[in-house]
DNA sequence: AGTTAATTGCAACTTTATTGCAATAATAAC
DNA sequence: GTTATTATTGCAATAAAGTTGCAATTAACT
């Protein structure tokens, strides 16, 4: 993959992301989108920003994934290991400023974590 | 809903995730049923055991849920706050002996959880 | 300019799960 | 036991999320 500077596009997935309170699924970063996109191309711009580290996801107990930009992952190889929170109610999920200590595993390599704490958000009480 | 004795549907479904040494897909459990059934009857099943607290799921990354039987679960209305492992390569999900502690919320009332480990499992090392 | 490689769009498709409705089976009422 | 009531199951159709292959476009490099 040759180094490229982002595109109109991959810059307005970012700047979406940035401006988001929330994590966003696929559908409503291409809801947001001020341009024309085509969703096949969002799904792939958020592959290869999760893959260098710009975005984490975290897939939401109804099985969609949810993506939001790495503000407090620390280094390209972070775990993720913040908390997130879904509303049964609004199904809104957001990244908390909690971060889960990994415990040492003898027989298992950790490489990313999904913490995700399901209930009903101060919005909905 | 009246209060019914299980089926021997629900019987096998019970019996096979309790023999089970993962989670399981709700295919792998279709495929693991030694008599004929259908897919809706499995998805049904399981719902209603998560509902009454028996089973519990995890949502894998891959956006599949993973059922197993609440044997590490102490109370009908327990958060299944323990780990899960999903090794990247065979996909596989184990529930493990670790509890992870819920921190208290100021916004946020916490019902369920999923904690879910994602890398390389012993046998894929 | 011409070559190479990455990015995007489009349509078709795969997979997982859900819904509506009819058929069946189990419990309760008589 | 027979009937009424309610839960369970099967089947076919559908929904929703994400993926794939291929052609067209765009950007970078020489």
């Amino acid at each position: 993959m040759k180094k490229r500077r982002n595109t109109q596009k991959q810059e307005l997935v970012l700047e979406i992301l940035a401006n988001a309170s929330h994590t966003m699924s696929a559908e409503t970063i291409l809801e947001a989108m001020p341009i024309k996109i085509n969703k096949t191309t969002i799904y792939r711009i958020l592959e290869r920003f999760t893959e260098s580290g710009k975005v984490h996801f975290v897939t939401g107990d109804d099985g969609r994934a949810y993506y939001a930009l790495c503000k407090q992952c620390s280094s390209e190889h972070d775990l993720h290991n913040h908390i997130h929170f879904q509303c049964k109610y609004c199904n809104q999920i957001a990244c908390l400023p909690y971060t889960i200590n990994v415990p040492e595993l003898e027989n298992y390599e950790v490489q990313e974590t999904q913490f995700l704490l399901i209930g009903k958000c101060k919005e909905c009480i």
